[in-house]
DNA sequence: CTAAATTCCTATTATTTTTATAGGATTATA
DNA sequence: TATAATCCTATAAAAATAATAGGAATTTAG
């Protein structure tokens, strides 16, 4: 039941952003120094953060990335979706796929509310909740 | 996020031996025929759940398992937790190891609180709980 | 008694997912 | 116009997951 490091890198970029958010687009190479990751595994990270416009960017020199909202519009729930591309606890409930045997499973109440519990959690708190927590 | 298919089908051996809970010894084949998981691969998730002392065995001709205490006697956390190895989101709450940085980390509390909200639902919901569930 | 059916044990293999790295094209600015 | 950045696609390395294989040990049913 592991975040990958997508998830929990793409957390870390938002925080840092969050951190050093005053207008100024933030470079990768700042980023990667501050948390420890290298500036080529951000790029693909910070990607996918940009193209669900979560983040803005600024391409050229003295370019880089900043978030597109308050700290207070996201929440830890979406940054984790996005990244991690589901948090359910077992396939059958990602997406619209689902088992054919979800009618008969006895096991799927407990993921679904398992599923929710968690969506329920993590969608209460925002990156400025985060910023504050202790 | 998932559960993998340890934690999965732990789960349904303990489903299926609930049951079939009549006090005689259930084969693994006749999980496997039901489970639609082989045999080999069931013998390795049992036998966990054989050392964890969740399941009585008998060897031999027409041995097997049975549940070792009552239905209400064990919670889906306990189930997950010792086929899974642990269901903590992120390493550094596994076991005793922790971080080094934990002290300045800033996600930490986000996941220690969803550790402990995944934990409080897992460990209140019992084997019988799930059994009657719709 | 003994053949059959079962658990138990240790390796090994195959597959998938995760975790990156590489190289260079594109873009904007100082 | 050189430099510093994002952006894009492909590839590789490592780790974890999922499963299989072969046979030893055990118990019972006939």
């Amino acid at each position: 039941m592991k975040i990958s490091t997508k998830g929990r890198y793409a957390l870390k970029v938002m925080i840092d952003l969050a951190q050093h958010n005053d207008g100024t687009y933030i470079s990768l190479k700042e980023i990667a120094e501050r948390q420890d990751i290298s500036i080529k595994y951000l790029e693909a990270i910070v990607g996918i953060l940009n193209k669900a416009g979560f983040v803005s960017s600024q391409r050229g020199k003295s370019g880089g990335y900043r978030l597109s909202r308050g700290t207070d519009e996201y929440t830890a729930g979406s940054i984790l979706k996005i990244s991690e591309g589901s948090l359910a606890p077992v396939s059958c409930l990602d997406g619209t796929a689902g088992c054919e045997k979800a009618e008969e499973c006895v096991s799927l109440p407990l993921w679904r509310n398992l599923d929710r519990v968690v969506d329920d959690y993590l969608e209460s708190v925002t990156l400025k909740d985060i910023l504050e927590m202790k």
